[in-house]
DNA sequence: CGTGCGTCTGAACGATCGTTCATACTCGGT
DNA sequence: ACCGAGTATGAACGATCGTTCAGACGCACG
């Protein structure tokens, strides 16, 4: 019996990865769970057995990858202690790590979460939100604290475009990183850190 | 017969128009032939006396928002002159500018490009990576000239890291920029601009 | 040794996909 | 009044879509 579950978890394991392949590079909607399937070595009504629709699969990757980012965005804010700054820079980093680790899952999360269904979408949104707020409020203690500014910028509320800049920097990192490069993901993590620090301190 | 063509040209610019707006909220292969005819009041088959099929029309507006973005940044690069502050300033704040009044089809061009044809895709791909050089170029020859910094980074190249953050700030406002709030479309364009210099000088 | 649950297949479902085509209509040019 | 080019139609094409289902297989359990 624990035995059989085991089986079973690998064999959905394994179509999660291969929507996590297939999506990435064809999106959701361009994906057919007839590829999904021969991509497993399944049949198309085999996938049924594990994943009650496609939406579904899609639900699971988009919400996983969410997990496990708010698990990284938490444990970058813990190691770095209480300076505004260290915390920025610790959060950019972390997510550009992050991002550049899992290129196929946060694609696929920022591209093709629109096609989820109304309520599953609205729970990655606020999801996302969240992650925004995050950047956000450590940027705007960093202000209230004198260490960063953005007052200056001459623009109300500039904290908003600043957290998008950084955030951005982060998630779309993937889409120009060569892992087969010359540079190492720490060292791009390291310096979207410091660019971080140059968007906030000014 | 001119009268002919011109009427010729509505329908088509119509269609263009109908593709702008599925393609961005449904994705190109979301996106029906059949809807994209409705919109246009239109049977399908009579989309294909304008368009040579769906390819074909996602090119043309994947085509045009390029040349368009090319127009926009080599008038934003001669009217700032030689110095490369003034000129990043102005391609960060013209480049967002342009993503903030055409939310539809720059989002169609960064995310859906990948849907066309090898041969129209790699049109497409070298197009953005003139665009990308003409960023990088900039924040070169201003580390030339001593006003930007980017060797202080610790990372080799650490220009194309900053080119790409710059870009995605713009490239990407549109997601978040909401055209209804308290910030107009200019303000955020010139504090992009200020950020961009953030970024470059340190 | 059966029993039953979980998983697989392969066929089938109705719907819809992008595209083609014969046909009819519109309308400026002669 | 007639012609021809350009455009619209609506039916049809074969293919493929996401999903369902009846039946068969395998394997842990009593």
């Amino acid at each position: 019996m624990l035995n059989v579950r085991s089986v079973t978890g690998d064999t959905r394991e394994r179509i999660h990865e291969a929507g996590l392949a297939l999506f990435h590079e064809r999106g959701y909607t361009g994906t057919t769970v007839r590829e999904l399937a021969e991509a497993c070595g399944l049949t198309a009504g085999s996938l049924y057995n594990h994943y009650a629709s496609k939406d579904d699969l899609l639900f699971a990757i988009v919400d996983r990858v969410h997990d496990r980012a708010d698990a990284v965005l938490a444990g970058a804010l813990r190691s770095a202690g209480a300076g505004p700054e260290a915390q920025l820079e610790a959060l950019a980093s972390a997510f550009t790590a992050f991002h550049i680790a899992r290129p196929q899952a946060t694609r696929v999360a920022n591209r093709d979460y629109i096609y989820l269904p109304p309520a599953q979408r609205e729970s990655v949104v606020r999801r996302r939100r969240r992650v925004r707020a995050l950047f956000a409020d450590v940027l705007r203690q960093g202000e209230r604290e004198g260490r960063f500014s953005f007052a200056v910028l001459g623009s109300e509320d500039a904290v908003e475009a600043a957290s998008m800049a950084i955030l951005n920097m982060a998630v779309w990192v993937a889409e120009w990183f060569d892992p087969s490069g010359p540079r190492t993901a720490q060292d791009t993590a390291a310096l979207h850190g410091r660019l971080a620090l140059r968007i906030a301190r000014g």
